[in-house]
This record gives structure tokens, C-alpha cells and sequence, in this order.
DNA sequence: CATTTGACTGCGT
DNA sequence: AACGCAGCCAAAT
């Protein structure tokens, strides 16, 4: 009906990186840097930026920095949420990636480029 | 189209 | 460990 047709919300880039995201199961992470390399390009700014256009719709939580640490407005919120999933985390209070890092083999992409 | 911004990362001090 | 700096890239203005 529309003369053309109107352009998503997001881009089909920023879709990608919610739909990488969506996979993530509970306990596990992945950090920015992972999501981005996973798309195959990008980068891990580009991918904070989605999820921050996200919101809610997504368990961001599940996306962490490379030091296991988060942005500190989340860090609260976030903590709960790891307690629950029982993601795997130091004393510190930041995510252990060596043993929280989802291994993505099986990941499903929408469009994943070759390896 | 140019500039600024930001839920990032790695390296040096 | 904390801090600063440069590189990075997509979205917003």
C-alpha cells in the first residue's frame, strides 16, 4: 500500500546483532567484541549501540565487556539477572568468561557470512 | 554530507 | 589495579 516500501525500524545490521543476542542462553555470555566478530563485521561499539537502541527487548545482560565488567548504570540490574541464570562470576562481581563465554558453534544466523 | 556521540577494546604509563 | 589515549564503527544530529 505504501508507494514504497518504508524502511524497518532498524537496520538490518543492528537486527542482526539483537538476533545473535536472542541466542545466548541463559547462563552464558557473550562479550561485545564476540557479537560483533560473529556478524563478521562491525564492531563492538556498533553492537553496544544496538542493544542500547534495544532496551528491554533483549537480555542484554547476557552481553558483557571484554573484562566481564558492564557499563555501571546496568551493573545493578545486571547482577540480579546472573544470580538468577546463575552465570558464572568473580568475587569481583564481573562475569568469569572463562567459564561463562557461550561457545557460539552452534550458532543460527539469520545471514552469517563464511568463516 | 560533516560532526558528534557512545551499553567498546587494547595498549602504554 | 587505575587511568589515559588512540582506534574503531554505526546511529543520531
Amino acid at each position: 500500500m505504501s508507494p514504497r516500501p518504508g524502511p524497518p525500524r532498524a537496520s538490518a545490521w543492528e537486527d542482526a546483532v539483537l538476533a545473535v543476542v536472542a541466542q545466548v542462553p541463559p547462563g552464558r555470555v557473550l562479550t561485545y567484541g564476540d557479537v560483533a566478530e560473529l556478524l563478521g563485521h562491525g564492531s563492538a561499539r556498533g553492537v553496544g549501540q544496538s542493544m542500547a537502541r534495544a532496551g528491554d527487548e533483549v537480555c542484554w545482560w547476557r552481553v558483557v565487556r571484554a573484562d566481564g565488567g558492564l557499563h555501571e548504570p546496568l551493573r545493578a540490574r545486571a547482577a540480579v539477572e546472573h544470580g538468577r541464570e546463575g552465570t558464572p562470576r568473580r568475587p569481583d562481581g564481573r562475569v568469569d568468561l572463562g567459564r561463562a563465554r557461550w561457545d557460539a558453534a552452534g550458532l543460527d544466523l539469520p545471514s552469517a557470512p563464511p568463516g
